[in-house]
DNA sequence: GTAATAATCGTATGGACATACGGTTATCGG
DNA sequence: CCGATAACCGTATGTCCATACGATTATTAC
């Protein structure tokens, strides 16, 4: 369903259309969704669950290669770029889902959720810089995890847009933001 | 129309309801477009223009305040924020079509262009910056700007959200990102 | 003043869709 | 083996909506 979101829009999937895309009868599909709504929102959560599982991933992965944390985090906010064509699917389908939020209290609490643990999760890197001498100790870690989360956001809809060279510059400018918050050398490992 | 799509989202709005409570029929609504997209389009561009004019307001008054660049960027993006009800209501309707223009080109059309307009005048006034001394001359315009509409773009998100904190400092975190770019002191007037 | 054009209305039609429902087949614990 | 529960199907129903259409009233142009 996921693809029928990404291929033609939120409009587009009827419950009689996601079953037969899906090999399956309407029946069935009302078998495991109370209803329509009820199907969407799992799809949302599946979707968001995805990418945030992918990120913990990367940055479980960046730990254990001992990379600074700087470099972690920038590895795992590019991946919520959408620079690539699964990508971009995946980020079709979250913004769809973004605005249908705006007027669905549910699927804004998804929405809610997920940021806020990007949020937190950021924070948290933000405060092991502090601690491993990476970043500078008056930083307060939710102001910096804010800019950060902007920005990323942000270049992520520009990238999408196809702004005139914003898929060329986006890792950059990233990499410049991190480098204004992880301004010193890793001295220890506090993860 | 606006006021429908904020009330209660894009799926709520009908054109009899839109005519409704426009106070007319259906039929008048027939006479000035040709259809429901065409209108939907129309409004989605009127609330963009209407957005554009207030920052090109921000923008001139600024200047003949004679403030420095930054100031003025500042109280133009600051302009995107929604922290009060109305800002809420015109952010709602925005993003919501933003989510639409996944999937119609139409609209995808006229948020690029949105964007890009944007995109180009925080360029002009970095540039306007290097000119009267207030932006470090290796800046690069283009950079700088992405990295400033990503910032306020995503700001924009989690403030709607109600992020934790969020509405508190989204205008500190404004101004440290354009402090970042804007360095200097202004010596002339280059605008 | 009259012809043409714009503004305005109300209704009808046909299509799409969510959901309800009654039924059938498979699975499995005891 | 058998009762229950889960998996699964197809159709029917009632609602909602965009658009078409024909009619009526204002406005303007000549």
């Amino acid at each position: 369903m996921c693809e029928l979101i990404a291929e033609r829009g939120l409009d587009a999937v009827t419950v009689a259309r996601t079953a037969s895309r899906a090999g399956m009868s309407v029946g069935l599909v009302q078998h495991y969704f109370r209803s329509k709504d009820d199907m969407l929102l799992h799809a949302f959560e599946r979707v968001s669950a995805a990418v945030a599982t992918r990120v913990a991933g990367i940055v479980s992965a960046g730990t254990r290669h001992e990379r600074s944390i700087a470099e972690v985090l920038l590895a795992a906010l590019a991946e919520h770029l959408p620079l690539d064509e699964p990508r971009r699917a995946e980020f079709r389908v979250i913004r769809v889902f973004a605005g249908r939020a705006l007027d669905n209290p549910a699927l804004a609490g998804v929405d809610a959720r997920t940021a806020a643990a990007l949020h937190a999760e950021i924070a948290r890197a933000v405060g092991n810089g502090v601690e491993c001498g990476e970043v500078e100790p008056d930083v307060d870690a939710d102001t910096a995890a804010a800019r950060i989360a902007a920005v990323a956001e942000g270049l992520a809809t520009q990238v999408y847009r196809g702004a005139h060279g914003a898929a060329g510059r986006a890792r950059a400018v990233l990499r410049a933001e991190l480098a204004a918050v992880f301004t010193g050398e890793c001295r220890q490992y506090v993860r």
